[in-house]
DNA sequence: AAGAGGATGAACT
DNA sequence: GTTCATCCTCTTG
């Protein structure tokens, strides 16, 4: 499949980005092994108004420096000391928006992303939730800044079907309480209604 | 130089 | 439902 083109990563309408990954491939090439996932659940970070973002009120420092980038890049922070979190950057230059992927559906090469999850059966916490993708395809913050975009790249994304609207639920966002009103409550989340593979 | 807290997940009661 | 592991980043002094 080709990988997304630098036109999908350009526009200034996250949200709307945010449904449309739904149904792309998440691909990687990492210690040797490709390992594949379907996207199956986003959320969308907006700078500057968006108080959940990382970037929020244009806040720029060194971790946030690639959400200030050109889209089509990947953001990777690590999240409780614990959780490697990947996100793809949209927007042109200087405009910080990104779409956390939250889960992905396993579809190729299973039985690396078990080991790499320590786990001997097919479970739906092998990809369910984002620090589990990540752990499961092998992405870790030094892969922040990874190009998406080029065919060759250890981590990008690839055409894959088109989710219709119908089949695309929304909700409020998790675990950004702390960011108070009105951010904690704009439904941000997105998700395939029918698939076992998202993260609750 | 030091301290607080976080876009989570697992293991509890 | 609750607790907590674990460490990097950012803020403050």
């Amino acid at each position: 499949m080709p990988t997304l083109p630098q036109e999908f990563f350009r526009s200034t309408d996250v949200v709307q980005i945010a449904r449309e990954l739904l149904g792309v491939y998440l691909v990687t090439n990492i210690g040797g092994e490709k390992t594949v996932g379907k996207i199956v659940e986003t959320e969308a970070y907006r700078a500057p108004d968006d108080r959940a973002c990382h970037a929020w009120n244009n806040r720029r420092t060194a971790r946030t420096e690639v959400m200030f980038g050109e889209g089509g890049h990947a953001y990777v922070y690590l999240c409780y000391g614990v959780h490697h979190l990947f996100n793809v950057v949209t927007a042109p230059r200087d405009t910080a928006h990104a779409v956390l992927i939250r889960a992905v559906e396993p579809v190729e090469n299973l039985g690396v992303m078990l080991q790499r999850r320590g786990m001997t059966a097919l479970a739906k916490n092998l990809t369910a939730g984002p620090g589990l993708l990540s752990q499961a395809l092998g992405i870790t913050t030094g892969w922040s800044g990874t190009n998406l975009m080029l065919p060759d790249s250890p981590i990008r994304l690839e055409t894959g079907e088109k989710i219709s609207d119908s089949s695309i639920a929304s909700g409020k966002r998790i675990g950004v309480e702390p960011s108070g009103e009105p951010f904690k409550d704009w439904p941000w989340r997105f998700w395939v209604k029918d698939s076992k593979w998202v993260s609750r």
